[in-house]
DNA sequence: TGATACAGTACCATTTTAGTCCTATTAGAC
DNA sequence: GTCTAATAGGACTAAAATGGTACTGTATCA
C-alpha cells in the first residue's frame, strides 16, 4: 500500500549524511560516494532538495551542499513534499472539479481529510528520528484523522 | 505525497454503493451505472474485492456483488491491500536484504515504522466513515507513531 | 584563466497504471 | 436440457509515472 518513491528514500539517506552533530557542508561527489547512490541521480535529488529550500548549496571550488536548517526542523513530510511534488491521495485533492464522478461521489471529500491528517503526522516526523540519532525517547506524534470532524476545525495546534 | 491509486479510489465509491443501511446485492452493470465508471473497470475493481474477501460474489442469474461483511468492519486499509497489494512504503519493506544500501542506510527501518503506523490508522478508519453515513461523531482513530518506540512494543492493542 | 562544483533541463528506458476484451464457468428460468 | 444472466480469470494494450543519465551553462575560488 501506500509507498514513498526511491527518489524520496535517497533524499533522506542523502540528508541523513548531512545531518551531522554539527552542520556538515559535502559535495554531491562526496555524497554519492558515501550513500551508494549514483553520481548523477544523487545530484538530482540534491538539486530538488535544493530548490525546495531543505539543504543550501554553495558554488564553486569547495562548494557543497549543506542542511539549510537544523535536522530537528526537518520533517518527513518536508522530504516528500520536496521530491514528490504536492501530490493528493485522490486526483480531485490536487485538482477539484476535475472529475466526473465528484456529484456522485461524497468520497472524495473523505480520502482528503485522511490526506491531511497523514500529512500532519509525517510532518511530526523529524529527521532527526528518521536516522535514529535521536536517542530512545521519542516525542510521539500523536495524530488525529479529522474523519468527522467538521471542516475547518484543526485539531491539532 | 503519498496516494492511493485510482482504483483504490473507484473501490471505494464502488464499496460505498454496496454499503446501504441494510445490506444489498448489485450487478457489475448496476453499480457501473450508479457510479459512472466503466463497466470493464467496475468488473475488474469487483473481481480484485471478491478476491480479497471484501465482497461476496453470487454467479448466475440474479447475481451479483454484496459486501462480505458490515460496512463497519471494513477499512481503509483493507481496500487498499485489496487493491494494491501489500506494497511497502519502501522497497525493504516488502523485499528485505534486496537493497544495495540497507548496512549504510539506517534509515529504512524509520520509514518501515511510519508505514506501520500510517497503516495502523487506516486500519481504524471504516468504509461507514469513508461514506459519510456515520453521522457527525467519528470513533477518532489515535494513531500513535512507533518512531523511537522499541522494535516489538506495540503501542496500541 | 582554469579547475571545481552546482543549476537547469532535456532525454530515454523501464515499470506501473488504467482500461479493454475475450473466453470460461456457474446458476437460475423456462 | 438449454438458453440467458451473471461472475471468474486472464491476456493484452496504451498511456503515464518513475528512475536514471547526459549535456550545457554558470558561479566561485585559487
Amino acid at each position: 500500500m501506500l509507498r514513498i518513491s526511491k527518489m524520496t528514500d535517497y533524499a533522506t539517506v542523502i540528508l541523513a549524511h548531512l545531518a551531522g552533530d554539527e552542520p556538515v557542508r559535502r559535495t554531491a561527489v562526496a555524497l554519492a560516494e558515501l550513500t551508494g547512490i549514483g553520481l548523477a541521480t544523487t545530484s538530482k535529488v540534491l538539486k530538488e532538495l535544493q530548490r525546495a529550500g531543505l539543504v543550501a548549496s554553495t558554488r564553486g571550488a569547495h562548494g557543497g551542499y549543506a542542511l539549510a536548517r537544523p535536522a530537528a526542523a526537518i520533517s518527513a513530510a518536508d522530504i516528500i513534499d520536496a521530491v514528490e511534488g504536492p501530490v493528493g491521495l485522490t486526483e480531485c485533492a490536487t485538482h477539484p472539479g476535475q472529475c466526473d464522478l465528484e456529484s456522485s461521489c461524497r468520497v472524495g471529500r473523505s480520502w482528503q481529510r485522511v490526506n491531511v491528517a497523514i500529512h500532519r503526522a509525517l510532518a511530526d516526523v523529524k529527521l532527526t528520528q528518521l536516522t535514529g540519532r535521536d536517542g530512545a525517547a521519542m516525542p510521539v506524534p500523536d495524530l488525529t484523522i479529522l474523519l468527522g470532524a467538521r471542516p475547518g476545525v484543526r485539531v491539532r495546534a
